[in-house]
RNA sequence: GAUCGCGUAGCUCAGCUGGUAGAGCAAGCGGCUUUUAACCGCUAGGUCCUGGGUUCGAGCCCCAGCGCGAUCACCA
């Protein structure tokens, strides 16, 4: 099943679910851009010389150097004063959150009064009871009051308030407090109290600029909303849009509790090539690459799978890695042309195995979100988990499928019944309904009219497909017109494949050559025989389960996330 | 690759039947010691994605291109 791992990357068109967070388009990605290319010219101009006649600018140009000239002019202001605007080493920091957290009301309280009581007798302020710490983020707000600044820092943990008085501070610090600007990062110290109206905030004693931002920012209220700044530019849309660093922290975390969960069933994690002089392991169209030395064609991988079963053949018997496949096909809301895989490898399993280990791990991952493990968009609950307008259950046992009933629902006849087989694909108007082999009939029936009723609000296996269609993989022992292979959907897209491996070197080698027989042409040219992968299995590789889970996609369904650009930190767009 | 939609100020968005380009926020100046999308006054900011065309006149209509999005195709 050498070629099984392509429908990997497949998504069912149907039962997509919708989201309600639509994203508009707005442009200005290029004044963006020549923001960025300008940059050079604005620093010499803005400096030093007053603008002449002569130095003309496209006007988007001009009144984008005006934002940044002001902030510049800052930048210079700053340095007059003798301070140093981009920033060093900070010992003891508190993320926002833990400052936040350090905040106790009671002591508060006995603060303001002791400080009143010591006012209205005259006696000289007492010792500030309250917490110390020492913060660091980005401006995200900024409102000066006259004498008093309040500025609302952003860091990965969250947002918290800063109140600057004039009292409280010496006169340059209160300067560059009332200088701040959207984006600049600062770090400031104080005692940590609250405002009359209950804000949490650091009563800042010391301000500090430490990176001064020279960027017009975007909108701090509407952040972000054109998805092609926020991909292009995600450096921005992380501090502009705060569920962007929570999603990806969350990211983080499946991954690594996806590592946690194999190692504790035994499986060692490994790492293959991703160049590979002969692209194999699934019928994807390959992405190609040259190395120079050694004056090699060589492909980037589209599947690991070939080099995961030498392991096997070479005595490791519970496998798995995570990485990276790349395919050279359409960029769509499930499909990325560098997507995240997980591949495992289980000697003397099977695709029953498969299905406990994949079923299992699901399920536990579904449970952590739903306590809120992942600090995404995954809603508290258990193992019910909102995925646009659906909600998922993930409880255990996932829906299980034979293909062949779900056939037989779907159509009301049975798959084996070659007449109505062939005339319900002409009645569907399929491709090639009179001409093309009846199972190829069966599996585009099944596409379009069982897939369809699988409950996208219910992970759903279905196993045992028509080996007829699936070539590669070992048949039933039973009945052996079935191959021992499942795919899992839900919400719509296919998560991942299992099966029981092949391991009859022989059948193996008849297969590829049928197959490579029957490739088009153009798949044809990147494809060959993988001789060294037979002679591996001539050694005698064990029998096995074998998996693929698409990362990518289950990160998606965990953290409530639309689209496949939404959980990879920086998507393939077109160059611009 | 195909079809449809979108592209207007730094950001978020209005813009009538084709008749001199608008708002909020951001920015600059001034005011304000407890703000919560702070508020008040003033000022500045535009190649309406690009290139053609129609028209007396185009942000708006037509054609082509670029980018993004959606749907489809590809993904055995």
């Amino acid at each position: 099943m050498v070629c099984g791992r392509a429908s990997l990357v497949r998504a069912s068109r149907r039962s997509y679910p919708s989201f309600s967070r639509t994203i508009r388009c707005a442009p200005m990605a290029s004044l963006l851009a020549m923001a960025l290319q300008d940059h050079t010219a604005v620093s010499e101009h803005a400096a030093n010389q007053p603008s002449t006649p002569d130095d003309t600018q496209a006007p988007t140009a001009e009144s984008l150097r005006e934002l940044e000239v002001a902030r510049r002019a800052k930048l210079d202001r700053l340095r007059e004063l003798g301070v140093e605007p981009f920033g060093q080493r900070i010992d003891g920091l508190a993320t926002l959150a833990d400052a936040r957290a350090a905040f106790s009301e009671p002591v508060h309280l006995a603060h303001e009064e002791a400080a009143k009581a010591a006012k209205e007798g005259g006696a000289p302020a007492p010792a500030d009871s309250r917490p110390r710490a020492t913060v660091a983020g980005r401006v995200v707000q900024h409102r000066d009051l006259g004498k008093l600044v309040f500025v609302w820092l952003r860091d990965s943990t969250g947002d918290l308030q800063v109140s600057i008085s004039k009292a409280g501070v010496d006169a340059t610090t209160f300067e560059i407090a009332k200088a701040l600007d959207y984006g600049d990062v600062v770090a400031a110290s104080g005692h940590v109290g609250r405002t009359n109206r209950g804000e949490v905030c650091v009563w800042a004693d010391g301000l500090t600029m430490q990176s001064k931002s020279l960027e017009p920012p975007p909108s701090k209220w509407h952040g972000l909303t054109d998805p092609e700044i926020r991909y292009r530019r995600r450096y921005v849309d992380m501090f502009a849009t705060p569920q962007t660093i929570k999603t990806f922290q969350a990211r983080s975390r499946i991954v690594s509790a996806i590592r946690r969960f194999m190692e504790s069933r035994g499986f060692l994690e490994v790492e293959t090539p991703m160049m590979h002089p002969i692209a194999g392991g699934a019928a994807a169209r390959p992405f190609l690459t040259h190395h120079n030395t050694l004056d090699m064609q060589l492909f980037m991988r589209v599947a690991p799978e070939l080099y995961l079963k030498r392991l096997l053949v070479g005595g490791m018997p519970k496998v798995f890695e995570i990485n990276r496949n790349f395919r050279n096909e359409g960029v769509d809301r499930s499909h990325n042309p560098e997507f995240t895989s997980m591949e495992v490898y289980e000697a003397f399993g099977d695709y029953g195995t498969m299905m406990e280990l994949t079923e299992s791990l699901l399920h536990e991952l579904a449970v952590q979100a739903g306590a809120e493990q992942w600090g995404g968009g995954a809603t508290a609950g258990g193992p019910t988990l909102a995925f646009g307008d659906l909600s998922i259950n993930w409880g255990k046992p996932f829906v299980r499928v034979r293909f062949e009933d779900l056939f037989l629902r779907a159509l009301g006849f049975p798959m084996r019944d070659e007449a109505r087989v062939r005339a319900s694909a002409k009645a569907a108007h399929i491709d090639g309904a009179d001409k093309k082999d009846h199972w190829l009939l069966v599996e585009a029936l099944f596409e379009e009219k069982a897939e369809p009723l699988i409950d996208p609000a219910r992970p759903t296996f279905v196993m045992d497909y028509p080996s007829a269609v699936s070539p590669l993989t070992r048949p039933s022992r039973a009945q052996p017109e079935i191959a021992e292979r499942w795919d899992l959907f839900v919400a719509g897209m296919e998560i991942g494949p299992a099966y029981t491996e092949l391991n009859d070197p022989d059948i193996q080698l008849a297969k590829f050559t049928e197959q490579l027989s029957g490739a088009d042409d153009e798949i044809d040219t990147f494809r060959s025989l993988d001789e060294d992968f037979l002679t591996a299995l001539r050694v005698g590789m064990p029998p096995a389960g074998g998996l693929g889970l698409g990362i990518d996609r289950i990160v998606m369904l965990l953290t409530n996330s639309s689209t496949i650009r939404d959980v990879i930190l920086f998507p393939l767009l077109r160059r611009q």
